[in-house]
Order: structure tokens, then C-alpha cells, then sequence
DNA sequence: CATTTTGTTCAAAAATACTTGAACAAAACC
DNA sequence: GGTTTTGTTCAAGTATTTTTGAACAAAATG
């Protein structure tokens, strides 16, 4: 019964080409997206780059991590977006080539950027819904409570507002022991 | 044809009973929730007991709400256990009923501690796990690169750690602005 | 102690999010 | 200009998460 059989390799030429340190980092970002609410693709490239000191094609980034061209295509376009990766130029290649941003600083306030103030933004919006909506408000107590709450919901606001450039300032400071040598 | 139709309300004997206001309230906690990765009916109990003065017991909040006993269970359990709601005894009534913690310096710690905390914990055993991959690794160039990766992680590692107890307290600041008078 | 009320659990259904791959566009090459 | 390489888009498929509701447990009631 099925003499001569397949290989079969257990990953579909994937992976295999990592070491083992690399698989580990990229399955390190992998699950530190999820908990952020990225898709995990994102966590795969960048880890994936990351552990790289030579800057990927898209098709080697396909084929490391066994990802289609969709997915690679996408995810790249959101780390750049982001600010976690950059593209290179090289010599002789016509393909873009892709590094990983390292500095922590720099990633935190990608992610702030593209994350969290545009959350903000429309914070502001929503508040002046809200008020909106109060004023229209014909029962009395409805309306005196409902004013009370967005007082609360200002408040936050402006705190969450307030937060942003110290967080980036905290990371920032002593960003530069990261990168202490070489790559 | 069909005379004496059903009057047909819209949604199913839910939000009626709810000012615009807090419809809009609800929706925000929803969309707020959403972003942060959790489900959206945390954010709509959330933000229905924060609409409210009086504590709401559970199959008000399945009724007020439009949702299921499961979700609604759910939902007030994992509420309860950030410290975003808490649940109060009323006399004469063997219902549980719930409020919602509107101190966001209680929030954001329950939120750090639920979430933050134990993804650094969980980092801490996989920066172990690295660095005994790295000291297996045979090839010398693989090894250096990932020795320069490990510390890079561990640096980041450090950083967010010390991260946390800033937000907390640049949160904190003046939260007692949110709160002013009654309820 | 049988019954009613209140709340939890969990398997299945529904809703969402992610990935895939084929079709398409754009640029480089010859 | 035709061909090849490189990269994007998006509808359909797959996987994951969330919600539902019925069955179950626990406690109060009479």
C-alpha cells in the first residue's frame, strides 16, 4: 500500500528556508498584531523582515512565509502605510525590495498616526452628534443626564488627546540603545 | 389583502425605549470597543449603563439592548472582570444589577491590566524561548543576526514595560474633572 | 420539596475578517 | 510594439469570532 510515497513535507515549501530563531520571532509578531486587531499577515511579513538585514522582494516574502501574492501584496501595502517597513532600491533588480523599520519610536507613532487619531477625529465628530441630539431632547431629565454624560465623553476625549505626545515622547526617550551597532 | 396588519415595529421590541441620545452613546462605545478588538457587545452594554443613573439589572439590558441572554451573560462578565461595570444590590429584588465605572483612570488600568500586562508576561517566556533557540543555532552569521534581534526585543520589551505606569498616571491627572456633581 | 426566578454554559448558527488566485494594469525589456 | 516581469485588485472561498437559545445549575420562594 502506497509504496514509494511523497515526502511530503510538512509545510508546502514554506518556513523551511527560516531558521529556527526566525520562525520563532515571526510567530512572535504574528500573535503581538492579533492582540492589536491586525490582520496576522502583518505580523508574519514584519517579523519575517525583521530578522533580515538584507532588504525581500515581494516574491520572497511569498515564498519564506507561504503566503499568496494577495496577501503579500496587501500586507506590505499596509506595513508601508503604517511606517513599519521601507522600500529600497537595488541595483540590477527591477523589483521593489522591502526592510523593516526598527526603531521603536518610529513604529509607535506609525501606529498612532494611522490608528489612534483618526479614532480621535471622529471623536470629535460623534461629540457634536451627540450634542446635537441633546438639544433636541424634550424630557427634561433625559436631557440634563444626557448632558452630565457628555461632559464625561469630552473630558476623555481631551485626556486621550493629551496622552498621544507623552506616549510618543516616554517611547522615544533612550530609543537609540535599540540600534546600537551594525545593520 | 392582510388588513389589520401587525403595526411592525422597526427593531423587534429593542432601542425603542432608548433616547436618540443614548442610541448615539451606545453606538460610540460600540464603534470605541470595536477598535480595541473586542466585541461590539461589551460596547453596547457598556455604553448603555453609562447612559444610565439607576443600575440596570440583566434582562433589562437583554431587552433595552435587543440581545441575547448568552451575549448579554457574556458580555457583563468580561465587563465585570476590566472593573468596567459593577454590580450593586437593591433592596427587594433578588436581581443582580450593574453600573458602569466611569473613571477613566479605572478603566484604562483595568484595560492595562487585563490586556497590556499579561502580553508582557507572555513576552518575557518567549524572549526566553528565543534566546535558547539562538544559543542551539550552529551557523555563526544566523546566530549574530539573531543575537542582535533578541536585544533589539528585549530593549522594546523593556520600554513598553515602562510605558505603562506613565499612561496610568498621565491618565489619572485631573480625572476628577469627569465626575463633577451628581449621580 | 416542588416551583419559580435568575444566571451560566456551550454547541450550533450567523456574522466578520482574512486569504487566495485569477484577471487586470503598469512598467521594463528587447 | 509585442513580450515578460512585477505588482494590484477584488470576488469567491476559508477560517475565525461572535451571537444565539436551549439545556442546565443554583438559589430563593412558598
Amino acid at each position: 500500500m502506497m509504496p514509494y510515497s511523497i515526502p511530503s513535507r510538512k509545510n508546502e515549501s514554506s518556513l523551511e528556508d527560516l531558521a529556527e530563531w526566525e520562525v520563532a520571532i515571526v510567530d512572535l509578531f504574528l500573535n503581538a498584531v492579533q492582540s492589536v486587531g491586525l490582520p496576522k499577515s502583518l505580523g508574519q511579513i514584519y517579523g519575517l523582515l525583521f530578522c533580515r538585514s538584507q532588504p525581500l522582494a515581494m516574491d520572497e516574502v511569498m515564498k519564506l512565509l507561504g503566503i499568496s501574492k494577495g496577501s503579500a501584496s496587501q500586507g506590505l501595502r499596509s506595513l508601508r502605510q503604517l511606517g513599519a517597513v521601507a522600500s529600497v532600491y537595488e541595483a540590477g533588480d527591477r523589483r521593489e525590495r522591502y526592510v523593516a523599520e526598527i526603531k521603536l519610536r518610529k513604529l509607535v507613532a506609525g501606529i498612532l498616526k494611522e490608528q489612534a487619531e483618526p479614532h480621535l477625529e471622529k471623536g470629535v465628530s460623534r461629540l457634536e452628534h451627540l450634542r446635537r441630539l441633546l438639544s433636541e431632547e424634550k424630557d427634561e431629565e433625559s436631557r440634563k443626564r444626557g448632558e452630565r454624560r457628555e461632559k464625561i465623553l469630552s473630558g476623555w476625549h481631551r485626556q486621550m488627546g493629551r496622552l498621544l505626545p507623552w506616549v510618543k515622547m516616554i517611547i522615544g526617550k533612550s530609543d537609540r540603545l535599540s540600534h546600537s551597532s551594525s545593520d
